[in-house]
DNA sequence: AACAGATCTGAAACTTGTTCTAGATTACTG
DNA sequence: CAGTAATCTAGAACAAGTTTCAGATCTGTT
């Protein structure tokens, strides 16, 4: 394919094509949990899924928006997680920093998939626009989501939740880098959290 | 060097040593500024400085070490024209929005440079721990004077500006990518500066 | 001034992301 | 079924970050 849009596929891509793209991920994702960022080598994700090299950057344009699909794909199954499990907490803002204080625990377990998929978001440049966009996407919805609120959110709520969602990121990858520990991060992210109950009560 | 402590300088680095590598810095920053990260190749950072690449190495021991070096060399000139003009703002919180926001109109005006110190910032690994927590350390400094208030700041206070620096860092990244526009920016930078003064009139 | 050790130079080599090419396969179309 | 366009494969080739090495140069010491 290359670009994943949401609502419409740009070319149908086959059932054995389909099969291909999720092979190449789950080698992504296996050779990102192992090494991190560095360990994903083109040429052995390429082997571990069995297509050649030409055949991976024909599905994936580069190693950076291979490893931001791998990340959208994770989204996704933290997002069935949480359907199963929903959010504990008072606030809106409380519910959300239980959610992604969840993901963070879950990622604790894999920090070498996490660098792998942080470090390639934030490194990610304009030719992988849409990729990042469709993570932002799917991390805006899970967040809403959490708030348990209805309804078109307001932009303050939306500028709040952006808020939230960098510093979800860089707090991870301070985490991951060694410069910050986990409480440093949880803290964090309750702190951002607050934006967004002060966002909430609308206007 | 390579590492740049604030206190302990690891080894004296002779005038002339002072020379080259600020000659390096100032060839990093220069082809930084015209085609940004990508073009900020490590033979020609050599070349232009007139040393050979084994010495650039020795140095910067990665192109990420060089341009987290060259931000910190950034950050010291916007702490000086910040001195000269001091932040205006009611409160704490809008006078770090004002100091933000009048860095991020100077990096408009410099997005490939911008685009080199913000990839190269969130790229870095373990390896540029030290590096990187020196950026930190300077910023939360900027961020601090700017709130105008003496004295040990608190932990909540930390937390807050530990979030807007993400939340800066991250808007960036988004705004030169592509992702979000500048109006964008400037608003999830005053969202997250009325954490600063949530937290400033102490607990 | 002569020596020892650190630093610098120039150039080659190595690694890994990315591109390119020629030929084999596959999928669709008449 | 034949023909054609798209896709896939294997592998070479290229680009840029990084490492290495032998020899030149510089620094500080005696």
């Amino acid at each position: 394919m290359p670009t994943q849009h949401t609502k419409a596929p740009p070319s149908p891509l086959t059932e054995r094509q389909e099969a291909r793209r999720a092979g190449i991920l789950s080698a992504g994702a296996l050779l990102a949990g192992r090494g991190g960022f560095d360990a994903v080598q083109m040429r052995e994700v390429a082997g571990a899924a069995e297509v050649a090299l030409g055949t991976l950057y024909r599905y994936f344009p580069s190693k950076v928006h291979l490893l931001v699909a791998v990340m959208e794909d994770q989204l996704h199954r933290l997002r069935a997680q949480i359907r199963s499990r929903p959010p504990a907490g008072a606030t809106p803002g409380e519910r959300v920093a239980d959610v992604l204080g969840r993901a963070f625990r879950a990622l604790r377990r894999e920090p070498q998939l996490a660098d792998a998929m942080v470090r390639a978001l934030t490194f990610a440049d304009r030719s992988a626009c849409a990729q990042v966009e469709a993570v932002e996407r799917l991390t805006v919805a899970i967040v809403l989501d959490a708030t348990g609120l209805h309804g078109e959110p307001g932009g303050e709520l939306l500028s709040a939740v952006r808020v939230v969602e960098h510093t979800w990121v860089l707090s991870l990858a301070a985490w991951l880098a060694g410069r910050a520990d986990a409480d440093q991060v949880e803290t964090d992210i309750a702190t951002a959290c607050r934006l967004v109950d002060a966002a909430c009560p609308p206007h």
